[in-house]
DNA sequence: TTGACAAACGATAATCATTATCGTTTAATA
DNA sequence: TATTAAACGATAATGATTATCGTTTGTCAA
């Protein structure tokens, strides 16, 4: 019998499984390729990339399709964005080190102060090699607004 | 006389004129409105944003404008990119809570598990009606090949 | 001041990322 | 196995950003 994690994957492409049957989702080729090579990639790739390493195993591979499965997986939960604040670029007049709060539903941005909040510590040390020059914490939620109406409907 | 406070911008202002000086950045009326009304908006605002509000001063300014000296003024430091990771999707097979070291040069993505830092406290309140999810903190420097290659040239 | 020159501007085309559309194919299930 | 909704592939459309290029404007030295 083998310890389940020697095959770390296929727990997880089980649980893929049931997660889409969860969701309603329809079991097809692509998506399960998909899901595989992103949850192999072990990096944090983006679409286009993935798009390249799923098209070796399925050449006729639509990039749109890549797409669509993706927002799907987000929708779900069986993937995350690296950073939810992605999309256009947002500028900050403030260049003193500080920390956000990020609304996931309108993604207004409000400051905290850097002495909002204390210093990060870290249990071990950064990957050798590494040098950091900063640190910033995001804090991810509704803002006063959205929770507001979310809770009306 | 009045008291430094009073006008926060103005400081800002010539703050931004020395540093335009010492950048070699010619001061155009252009340059200046951008960097004022960026300022003054105190949220964190798109280009496309920045450009409407420009314009209310500005009428015949060019989107291209707007872009390229925001592009000057984050590579001098006048003004930050709230996500440096932002650009294109990037999705995270790790749907555990963790935490991110980010290369600025590359862009490259490390995790650092979740249990890898001490969890963050804050030292106030977070804003009345602020509905916190989670929390994720990033730290931002150069990765261990990127450092490396820095440091040759 | 003025004149020369590089830098910046405005207009607009080009590129890149993402989403939408639509006719065809396929998985779910009865 | 037949029905049907969901998903697919191809491709057009949109939105964000960058590049190009001829014109205008700061900068600095004469």
């Amino acid at each position: 019998m083998q310890r389940p994690d020697e095959h770390p994957q296929a727990s997880a492409v089980q649980e893929f499984r049931d997660r889409c049957r969860a969701a309603g989702l329809a079991l097809t080729h692509q998506r399960e390729i998909i899901f595989r090579t992103v949850y192999e990639m072990r990096s944090h790739p983006t679409p286009e990339a993935i798009y390249e390493k799923v098209r070796e195993q399925i050449p006729s591979i639509s990039l749109g399709t890549v797409y669509k499965n993706l927002k799907t997986f987000l929708d779900t939960g069986l993937l995350r964005e690296v950073s939810p604040m992605h999309g256009s670029l947002r500028v900050d007049a403030n260049t003193e080190d500080h920390h956000h709060l990020v609304c996931t539903e309108c993604r207004t941005v409000i400051d905290l102060g850097e002495d909002d909040l204390e210093p990060a510590r870290l249990r071990r040390p950064l990957p050798e090699g590494f040098v950091l020059k900063r640190c910033a914490v995001e804090f991810y939620g509704l803002c006063p607004q959205c929770a507001a109406e979310i809770h009306k409907s």
